[in-house]
RNA sequence: GGUCGAUUAGCUCAGUGGUAGAGCGCUUGCUUCACACGCAAGAUGUCACUGGUUCAAAUCCAGUAUCGACCACCA
């Protein structure tokens, strides 16, 4: 290792070691281990989907649970897979059509374009599991599975079925949102409202009984006013009581409407008098219900204006069609007042543009289970982290409205509804093809197509994705059945980590659903990731080209150095900005790491894993600190993993390496490991060190698997042909079997020496001979031990020496310094600035007698005295002396200057 | 409108009642035989604001302000 290159090169390691996992089976989880089982399910990812810091972060924390528990003793199956993702793929798949071949999905056909989209799904689905496998992760590949599997498309198509058996699920004409550019319904989900700039038109109805005389209503939606059927006001609204009853006439096409008085208008909105509409909004189309009202509707599915008695406005797209209303209101003096005004518009997800309240027939499903499943989360029999999602999840539950569950769609299931063929053409022509209108024996809802299926036609329509999404942790894992050993295994799931966004779309659906068809919960632990957002707070999104490429910051810095960098400081459930320099860092740490090893290497390159604290004569405090802090890291890992501490656990693994063992142990014991050093020094060196960064490794191993993999192995830590991955992390402590009271002294020794070292170079510092190595440093007092830690010391702090003289008198003005190992001072010789030095000192006064009035202050509070915890008090005790100590020495030197 | 968060160094963030922290950035000095992806030292805080509880508040409580998310929604 000594002939590397000075700076760790992740590249070939990674690539190298995961291939190696795979080669050997690494990931793939043994049903019948005696081992307890772990699992968990990835959140499929699209299958279009390209691997975003979302995932990155999402996947690196599953990656660390599941390394984790193979460490702790677990046979653990991560299962992974892939979403069909309808809408999004589909479109995909068309767009490429249209561009390609100038071709829309209804010329080829159902069937054609169904093969095509298979083939791009072979073609270019795989993109993201490579992703996922470039990031290190350990799932079971050999079980990968895709929403649209045979086997698990049987399970949706079944779940349908028990649904609608159960009633459940319903067919009917309902105002659903409607995408128009997609051509489908869509869920309330599946609607993001936008804040947007829009006008308020104030336009006026003429009343029928009084001509000259109107009726201002206020609108955002002009384009719709050929579907208005009424006009409605509040009931105690004063100012239009006496109209109530009475009618108004509609512009074009030109018509006479009534005047109805609804609760849910709002006086002080617009004119207080509201057009009513109900084929185009919901709230008029409840209004509508409510007084029996005629539904017109004016536009067709894909958002143009459908209205034949109105030339002008007819065909055209409804924005176009807006201007158009306007200009023809204004012509007809009707148009009142334009208003700047900023309203919420929902948009559709996937094809980001407002959708279209629009009366159609969808299939519906009432939820399942509701009132088991959100007691399940509020008791606390799913814990949420943090658990104020479970706030979230219970707000929804309470509020829940029945889901839209049909898509006009091909790529997707296919709802497994059959109706009679003549049946189903003559209601057609009537336009009244509903589930109430059917016979029993003319539908057909199963699993399998009717026997007789050249007399049958089958639903169009597919479901939505989340229909089959909500299955995910028991579809996946049924495919050899339900009393399969790998259910028996790894069924239910222990933990799921995922983002709080789709906490509705799929977490509570998935409680739901598991709930409902196996009677348990599907995980224990749902894990709600941080949302990652730009430095500027901003959501990472494609269209604001604000998300960095994770394979990009691969290449840079490494997938450890990535999931390592991010993972340190991704607080737990708060919203996180992401920096660059956090990745740097990363890839820093895992740089620090390597040349920890490799200096050690340069030493020999015999490992001394055998290496027992117990049975080494030559252990020197260093050793036994350190070794001790290994133990302690081994343990306060422990509970921060217990506590999906992520954060936690990578600051400890940063803060031990780079400061405890590199900083202090490894500068402490340099001299052990050159050629000139004692056999015996060298040897408890290098086993201690072997054995702390042997343990280290393994800890680090979740976070940085294909580094601590590739130093395990170089260093000689592992056995031939183990993997560190796969070795069991027993976390016995270092220091077995020696003696307590030595670990103690020795712990003290080695902090008094560094916490002296401090000091010392701080001192030089203070008088600007930081790079002096000639300082001679003479201790007036002392511990016993001081002279044998006294060249160690002189190391540390880049001195000549430190010598000890006990009754030294220092000269007047020799700065020195209240250490952890005595008074020590340094001599100066005669090479300070006299006018600088006495400044120094009067500002170091000052500050000095603030700290002392602080501490005296406090210690005079009697009641400070008599409630504070004793420790607490002796503790202000010793600051305040230390304090005082430090005055006086000052005042000393600056009158000894004067 | 409802719910839930956030506000700590120039930046990104830790910090569950007892002397304000890390990394980056900045200043200064170091080609010290592992590491300049490094070493050492340093400067930088009204812990958003106002009250309250307490001997003691960044921390607990109440309110205010600002920012954000989610839900609902006025056409």
């Amino acid at each position: 290792m000594s002939e590397l290159p000075k700076a760790y090169e992740p590249a070939d390691v990674e690539k190298s070691w995961y291939e190696a996992w795979l080669e050997k089976d690494c990931f793939v989880a043994d049903p019948l281990s005696e081992k307890p089982g772990y699992s968990i399910v990835i959140p499929p990812p699209n299958v279009t989907g390209i691997l975003h810091m979302g995932h990155v972060l999402n996947n690196t924390i599953q990656d660390i649970l599941a390394r984790r528990a193979r460490q702790k003793g677990f046979e653990v199956l991560w299962l992974p897979g892939t979403d069909h993702a309808g809408i999004a793929t589909q479109t995909k798949v068309e767009r490429q059509l249209r561009e390609e071949e100038g071709k829309t999905r209804r010329d080829l056909g159902r069937e054609k374009f169904l093969e095509r989209v298979w083939d791009w799904k072979e073609e270019h689905g795989g993109i993201i599991i490579k992703q996922l496998k470039r990031l290190g992760c350990s799932c079971d590949w050999s079980r990968e599975r895709f929403t649209m599997d045979e086997k698990y498309s049987e399970w949706v198509a079944q779940v349908f079925v028990d649904l609608f058996q159960e009633g459940l699920i319903y067919r009917g004409k309902r105002m659903v949102n409607w995408c128009p550019v997609s051509l489908t319904a869509l869920s309330d989900e599946e609607v993001i409202p936008k804040k947007q700039n829009s006008k308020l038109f104030y336009i006026k109805y003429e009343l029928v009984d009084e001509p000259g005389k109107y009726l201002e209503v206020a609108t955002t939606r002009p384009e719709t006013l050929m579907g208005d059927v009424a006009v409605a006001v509040n009931p105690k609204d004063e100012r239009y009581g006496k109209y109530v009853g009475k009618r108004v006439r509609r512009p074009f096409p030109e018509a006479d409407i009534e005047v109805v008085a609804d609760e849910h208008v709002d006086p002080e909105f617009g004119t207080g008098a509201l057009k009513i509409t109900p084929a185009h909004d919901k709230a008029d189309f409840e209004i509508g219900e409510r007084h029996g009202l005629e539904i017109i509707d004016v536009l067709h599915a894909d958002g143009t204006v459908n209205c034949p008695q109105v030339p002008e406005l007819d065909g055209l797209d409804r924005f176009v069609a807006r201007k158009k209303a306007v200009a023809k209101l204004e012509e007809m003096g009707l148009l009142i007042k334009v208003e700047e005004h900023e309203n919420n518009v929902g948009f559709s997800e996937r094809a980001d543009v407002p959708v279209e309240p629009r009366i159609s027939m969808q299939w519906f499903l009432k939820y399942p289970a509701t009132e088991e499943t959100a007691a399940a989360v509020a008791n606390g029999e799913i814990s949420y982290r943090p658990d104020r999602w479970a706030k979230t999840h219970a707000n929804w539950m309470a509020g829940i409205q029945d889901w839209c569950l049909s898509r006009q769609l091909w790529w997707g299931h296919r709802i497994p509804v059959w109706y009679r063929k003549e049946k189903v053409e003559v209601l057609r022509e009537a336009e009244s093809l509903t589930l109430e209108n059917m016979e029993v024996g003319d539908l057909h809802v199963g699993v399998e197509a009717p026997v007789d299926g050249e007399n049958w036609v089958q639903d169009e329509d597919v479901l939505d994705t989340w229909f089959s999404s909500w299955l995910w942790p028991f579809a996946t894992m049924t495919d050899l059945g339900e009393e399969s050993d790998l259910v028996k295994k790894f069924y239910p799931t222990a933990d799921l980590v995922t983002g709080p966004d789709i906490i509705f779309f799929w977490v509570a659906r998935m409680v739901m659903a598991v709930y409902r068809f196996k009677g348990e919960l599907p995980f224990q632990n749902v894990f709600f990731t941080s949302i990652i957002r730009d430095l500027q707070g901003r959501k990472m999104s494609k269209s604001l080209g604000n998300s960095p490429d994770p394979i990009e910051l691969m290449d840079k810095y490494g997938a450890d150095g990535l999931r390592f960098g991010l993972m340190r400081t991704a607080p737990v459930g708060a919203d996180v900005r992401f920096d660059e320099a956090q990745i740097e860092e990363g890839r820093n740490f895992a740089n620090k790491i390597y040349n920890a090893c490799r200096f050690r290497r340069m030493a020999g390159v015999e490992s001394r894993v055998g290496f027992r604290a117990s049975e080494c004569q030559a252990l020197r405090p260093y050793h036994l600190e350190i070794l001790s802090k290994c133990d302690e890291l081994t343990v306060k890992l422990e509970d921060a993993y217990a506590g999906y501490r992520f954060n936690e656990v990578g600051q400890r693994l940063y803060d031990f390496l780079w400061g405890d063992f590199c900083d202090l142990f490894l500068e402490a014991v340099k001299g052990d490991l050159k050629e000139e050093a004692a056999d015996e020094a060298r040897e408890a060196t290098l086993g201690v060190f072997d054995v702390v960064m042997g343990r280290y490794l393994h800890l680090l191993h979740p976070y940085m698997p294909h580094l601590t993999e590739e130093l395990s192995l170089r260093m000689g830590y592992l056995e031939d042909g183990e993997f560190l991955m796969e070795r069991v992390l027993e976390g016995a402590s270092l220091l077995e079997g020696v003696d307590r009271e030595m670990i103690r002294l020795g712990e003290e020794r080695a902090a008094a020496v560094y916490e002296a070292a401090g000091r010392l170079r701080n001192l030089k510092a203070e008088y600007r001979l930081a790079a002096r190595k000639d300082v001679k440093f003479v201790a007036k007092t002392g511990p016993e031990w001081l002279e044998e830690e006294a060249d160690i010391i002189s190391l540390l702090v880049g001195a000549e020496s430190v010598t000890r003289k006990d009754g030294y008198e220092a000269e007047k003005g020799t700065p020195g310094a209240v250490t952890a190992v005595g008074e020590i001072f340094m001599p100066l010789e005669g090479l300070i600035d006299v006018e600088a030095e006495k400044s120094r000192l009067s500002k170091e006064i000052e500050k000095t007698e603030k700290e002392v009035s602080k501490c005296r202050g406090k210690l005079g509070n009697e009641k400070f005295v008599a409630n504070a915890k004793p420790e607490v008090v002796a503790v202000e005790r010793e600051r305040l002396a230390e304090w005082e100590g430090k005055l006086a020495s000052l005042q000393e030197m600056l009158s000894s200057l004067s």
